[in-house]
DNA sequence: GCCTCATGGCTATGAAGGTTAGCCATAGCT
DNA sequence: AGCTATGGCTAACCTTCATAGCCATGAGGC
């Protein structure tokens, strides 16, 4: 009975391959033990059930967003960094649509996901700070561009954009449209 | 063994219960069954199985939803249309949230779906009609309008916007934000 | 080099849920 | 009154999550 030299960050990656090859819907106990080469039960040595290996998925994916991000503004500011923000966003949708629609509605509802969350909005205040904006009209401001960038990924991720009209093009209109609407610099 | 007297409407008005009552999560054929009055291979008699009775609940609120929006629609034209049918949207959202979630992101995916989802779409091209816009343009801008409600429904019914500035504001932020960036009448 | 014991596997088991098969009473029609 | 389609039912099966409890591994101390 060798040992399969499981971790849990392992088991994680193991769930994150899984639903990148298959979707979410495919995330079982019982497919990731398959991948990993063990029985189902032995998974509990490592992860304290389905539900938290959801949050345990959520997390390392909102640290890879935070990361993308950070990465991708570097050395930007003003529409040029709000531009940015918003194409990264729905690139990295396109790019694993499981993972993004594995991200939670309300990170900071659970202890867990709290810091991981607050990494990844603070990531939009600080590019509409660059914008002058602070307080109050930032959290609005901030919860217009998650609204929108949220609301076309996740549409455009579950293919639900039926028409042939291209998507990019949508796309830009709504960079211009949320960039036009703040305030000028 | 009298009979319940049982039909395929029933089910689905017994389903649509169901989750107003305890979220999209509770939706289960023995849940329904119960509160039915029958036992659960009794449903397939009238219904599919789950898959079906989620896409004959979709329709239903697809439906429920078109009526709204022309009930709370008629007489209104420009930019009074455009704010309607997104605070209409957004407060069926807050009513009935699991219905909302319930909403699938592709109806025209499913030919079961696709007319009452085609229903649905044509409300919002109607509306910005009434803006002059046709054709591709008015595809791509009732894109940019369905990912700003979907995204802000969404994330509101689940209790995704932690902080506690007030949520009206914000919404109203983005209904000027959309108006703001369609062509002048 | 051996012992100990925490660790990480395992099998067995059970509870929920979806689904199918097949039976039978009811109710409506002739 | 009798036939039959219909709409209930029970029994059974499969999958999945989860728990309990067993046992081999293997690292550290002696």
């Amino acid at each position: 009975m060798p040992r399969a030299g499981l971790s849990t960050a392992a088991v994680v990656d193991a769930a994150l391959d899984l639903v990148d090859e298959r979707g979410l819907d495919a995330l079982t106990l019982a497919a990731v033990a398959e991948r990993t080469g063990v029985a189902a039960p032995s998974l509990y040595k490592h992860v304290g059930g389905l539900a938290q290996l959801r949050t345990l998925m959520a997390v390392r994916i909102m640290e890879e967003l935070t990361e993308r991000f950070t990465a991708a503004l570097v050395g930007r500011g003003g529409a040029d960094a709000v531009a940015t923000l918003m194409r990264t966003y729905r690139r990295y949708a396109i790019e694993h649509p499981a993972r993004h629609a594995a991200i939670p509605p309300d990170p900071l509802h659970d202890p867990a996901l709290a810091s991981a969350g607050a990494r990844l909005l603070e990531v939009f205040l600080a590019v509409l700070r660059g914008y002058g904006l602070e307080g109050a009209a930032a959290i609005h401001t901030t919860r217009c561009l998650r609204a929108i960038v949220h609301g076309f990924a996740s549409i455009e991720a579950a293919g639900g954009f039926g028409l042939p009209e291209d998507l990019d093009t949508t796309h830009e209109q709504l960079v211009r449209m949320f960039i036009a609407s703040l305030p000028r610099t």
